[in-house]
DNA sequence: CGATCTATCTATAACTC
DNA sequence: TGAGTTATAGATAGATC
């Protein structure tokens, strides 16, 4: 069954036991390749089953990996809501304070976001950005915004707006 | 090769795309095994290479999943310390935790009226404008944006566009 | 390190009960 | 539905470069 062993290249991969790598080096290697195992099935998962995943992965060494499908913090901020609605009073006060404290955080990254967002808007250089940067949300709105415009648009506006679409190349 | 597929009870996994699954049971029942998956692959990687995970999934119905080793809540804790700028990470105390909430809290009452602010200030929005107050300068920059715009439109959008502006009233 | 290889092990798609 | 079965697809341990 084994008679050519030594033709073998490799001997393929054996059965091991679940428990600690004792050799670093190794552990580290096996880390990498099953973290990298484990956001693909992650990846999958979300593809597959329209799922939304969130994950933080803390290496050996206390490198820090991160996936989120479609984005990390609004689910772990979906999360955080959704745990803190069950669990108001029973958790002991230090659990609480960080639940607390993290959802402030993210609200507080959020609120940022959306000031940076408006101030970006008012910058008046909106026509200049590509619509490949745009979203599927952001399209929309825009499509929205296109249409609502139009109502307000007197006649030679509308007119000379047509022609531009219209005309160049 | 196969002549004796009339015997086989199951004709195994066959190879799947990765793209959404159409049948609705179908999916939730993928969903069920691979997340049963992805769970213990996590929590092998846990073991083998001493490492942190914390995983938050939301099934297709919206259903929570939690994973967390040694615990989510510190983990997602690290996570958010991390990837913020705040450089005591390792405090612990209650005292503490409630003094940086409180911090948290007072910044994000600052950004929510900063941004109530701006947002006033822009009031309206721009397409909610009426172009009747518009001046003459911003009218001719209004149709060098109109006219811009469109050479950063790609052709499925233009089409709709045309639509909005053409087809009510 | 990190990429590649390959023999094996493991996860799982389709099926049955 | 949920649990079990099977054969195949996919992940990966150990080696090599």
């Amino acid at each position: 069954m084994n008679m050519d062993n030594q033709r073998k290249k490799s001997v393929g991969h054996k059965k091991i036991e679940i428990k600690k790598i004792d050799k670093a080096s190794n552990r580290q290697v096996t880390f990498s390749k099953r973290r990298q195992g484990l956001f693909k099935k992650a990846s999958e998962l979300c593809v597959l089953c329209d799922a939304h995943v969130a994950m933080v992965v803390f290496s050996p060494s206390d490198k820090l990996f991160c996936f989120g499908q479609p984005n990390i913090d609004t689910i772990l901020n979906s999360y955080i809501n959704e745990t803190t609605e069950f669990e108001d009073s029973k958790t002991s006060s230090y659990e609480e304070y960080n639940r607390r404290y993290e959802e402030a955080l993210k609200m507080l990254e959020s609120e940022k976001k959306k000031l940076a967002d408006v101030q970006n808007l008012n910058k008046s250089d909106w026509w200049n950005d590509s619509i490949d940067d745009m979203s599927i949300e952001e399209l929309e709105q825009f499509m929205e915004s296109i249409k609502e415009l139009k109502t307000n648009l007197n006649e030679p506006m509308l007119c000379r707006t047509m022609e531009f679409l219209d005309l160049d190349e």
